[in-house]
DNA sequence: GTTAAAAAGGTCAAGCAAAGTCAATAATAA
DNA sequence: TTATTATTGACTTTGCTTGACCTTTTTAAC
């Protein structure tokens, strides 16, 4: 007993799934017209099934040429990774241990390079400029504040 | 899949690539044909994709022998525009002076909403929990070095 | 030199082509 | 029955395309 909607999702999975890049572009209106329902139903699927909890970002662009895009996260749960990582963090860092940590989420894909770097910046040594080990801890807190103030933000790229 | 204006984008992104000096010249109604669309339509184009906030710098000409050029921002530029906005944080600033300048940076887009809440948490007074006036100036060191670290980085969104 | 025509590029607004939102309704599950 | 999930469509917003008309610059005629 399927809906139409699960047919669609199965449908936009199997996309994902044979896709190399783990993502895919689809006109709203095409997918619509092929099963045969009105386009909203389109950003229904999206929205109950596509959602960042269930690990996906969808972007769009309207217009002639429109597309939607729909992005499987390489990431778990945004929120249990943050939590882990500063829990990695701890009460006090050094630079370099700082620096790993970040470097693994730049793998990660959880930030990109711009961000990595502008996160190096402010807590480097050169800046936090108290004596430890005070600035160990200042480190810290800054470094967690940023994991964090990320689940605020946005996906990646804006 | 991309409409017109996406290729013409790519196509003049490559000549600007090729060329050494980070700029090209093209003229406006020979790019028209070549795309087979109106001439405006590389008006629209260079507007929605080459404008300042893009990084580049669009120069034009009309009468015989008219051309546009296309002049990508060098990394001289965006230094100059990173010192000014160092200059504008001077050797202290307070939690709204900071906000301020990075939601200007913002709206000009030189960073991401990402990459302004990220700094947004790493300049707060709940983080920095240092005494005043110790404490604005920290914030000023930290965010010129934030500042400063986007020009080792990127372009937006990488 | 002046002037007129030609050869560029610029502006703007209308229309079209997507995608998005929201709330009403229908269907299904509990 | 009641609560949740699907479906639909009217309306909105955003982005692309086109064309009519305008301004600036060069060139040629006089």
């Amino acid at each position: 007993m399927s809906s139409i909607s699960d047919l669609i999702e199965k449908y936009l999975k199997n996309l994902i799934e044979a896709s190399q890049q783990g993502q895919i572009e689809i006109q709203r209106n095409l997918l619509a017209e092929k099963f045969r329902c009105v386009p909203s139903q389109i950003n229904y699927v999206l929205s109950t099934r596509f959602s960042l909890v269930h690990g996906f970002v969808v972007e769009s662009r309207r217009g002639g040429g429109g597309f939607v895009r729909i992005v499987k996260l390489t990431m778990d749960d945004k929120v249990n990774k943050a939590c882990q990582l500063c829990d990695l963090v701890g009460d006090d860092i050094s630079q370099g241990g700082a620096e790993g940590i970040i470097g693994r989420m730049r793998e990660s894909k959880m930030i990109t390079g711009r961000e990595a770097v502008l996160m190096k910046a402010a807590l480097s040594r050169d800046v936090l400029r108290i004596a430890l080990p005070a600035r160990d801890q200042m480190r810290a807190l800054i470094l967690k504040a940023m994991i964090l103030s990320l689940l605020q933000a946005g996906q990646r790229g804006e």
